[in-house]
DNA sequence: ACAAAAGTGTTTTACATACACCCATGG
DNA sequence: CCATGGGTGTATGTAAAACACTTTTGT
């Protein structure tokens, strides 16, 4: 047969967005070589199971969560990036509003954590590397995808929304072009909700129209926005 | 340890471009199963040997050719994807001049052939479906990156640079407007050789501009065609 | 009354699009 | 001289970019 002794595992790059931070869900190793370490969650696939399922496996065991939002990144297969034994590892972004679903405490995982993108720990294997390459996919998706909603409140103002463009992008954005330009998308629904007020002006408060966003999608509108 | 049976093989879509057709790399199995059938090339990876290699290495076992462009393209895991046991395939597309890589006689291939993307064997596995998802990102790639070099000659005429982006496009381009924009990047240098005429004005011969093309992308150019 | 964030239009500029005739060669 | 593909410029439309003041609330 097949010569071969290569384990296969899956890992994912957590997305969330509060506090206008853009943070990531990171384990704690609770086992092995790396014990206490900090690593994306993850872990081998089973023969049973498909890719995809086994990352949303992994994300319920060891965190609780379940992503809205989940898409194949990459595929890292360095020999060396496993110093036990070779590991491919097809790697994943999924998206989350943090405030919709609860860290658990999870049994397979020592701790479970949202860590601000811009102060991350040293983290196991390659797992660097792949938040690297998950930020610049991020990055490059919010400009042609409306994925910024999976990672809002189902209802948000309009600055919310400023705010995560801003952040994921570190750049500043002119605030009336890119409302003009979101709204003529049609995908956003206003409601009679008004935010309560911290301080400032009370604003409206917006939805995503899904129902709309597809039906557009099937007439061959492409959201596309240029702020690289 | 880590009770697992999965094994994991690269498969590679190969375009090439001639004729004012898009191509691509196809072999017939020689053993097993499948023998007979027409395969994209790939084959298992070998432990000590990354992905990329294993890419090319089964590319040169299978065909004799040598990509000049490799890019990974998507990990397909379905667990039934084939029927024998479990493989987990990482797809890479690969792009080749046909007129500057001679296929060989192949040791580990039954025989391998240019095949023109409209009108494609029946084809083993589920690589149908790879071959699928490859052209889709080679349409879009093509919008934003200078690929189309890669599957043109040294020199080539304007023209077949057209024809090159109407075929993969499957759509008509204005001439003047296409010329116009390409010109504008300051990637193509005109040569003083002269296309020796099959019928009609003999068309000026040019060259891409890798040096140049490099220079402008540190400066934050972004090769971008809008033509979807 | 002031601090803080929300809300809102117009002008300028750049790029995409549409479009048709002359040129050089071979047969 | 005719057929074939190569080479070229302008006018128009549309979308992006730049830009600052008024409104509503809480303190």
């Amino acid at each position: 047969m097949v010569d071969q002794s290569i384990k296969v595992a899956v890992d994912a790059v957590v997305f969330g967005y509060s506090n206008n931070e853009l943070k990531i869900l990171l384990i704690q190793q609770k086992y092995g070589e790396t014990k206490d370490q900090w690593a994306l969650p993850g872990g081998f696939v089973k023969d049973s199971e498909s890719l995809d399922e086994a990352v949303q496996r992994e994300l319920r065991e060891e965190t609780g969560v379940k992503a809205t939002y989940l898409e194949q990144l990459y595929t890292f297969g360095n020999p060396k990036r496993d110093s036990r034994f070779r590991v491919v590892s097809i790697a994943y972004i999924a998206l989350i509003n943090p405030k919709n679903s609860q860290l658990e405490a999870s049994t397979d995982a020592k701790d479970a954590k949202w860590f601000d993108v811009k102060s991350l720990p040293k983290l196991a294997y390659d797992h660097q590397t792949i938040i690297s390459v998950g930020l610049e996919r991020l990055k490059a998706k919010i400009n042609y995808q409306p994925i910024g909603f999976d990672l809002l409140a189902t209802y948000f103002p309009f600055s919310d929304l400023e705010n995560l463009y801003q952040t994921i992008l570190d750049k500043k954005i002119d605030r009336r072009n890119f409302r003009k330009k979101i709204l003529s998308f049609n995908i956003l629904e206003e409601t009679d909700k008004i935010s309560q007020a911290g301080s400032g002006r009370p604003a409206k408060l917006f939805k995503f129209n899904l129902t709309n966003y597809k039906r557009l999608e099937k007439q061959g509108f492409h959201f596309e926005i240029k702020l690289v």
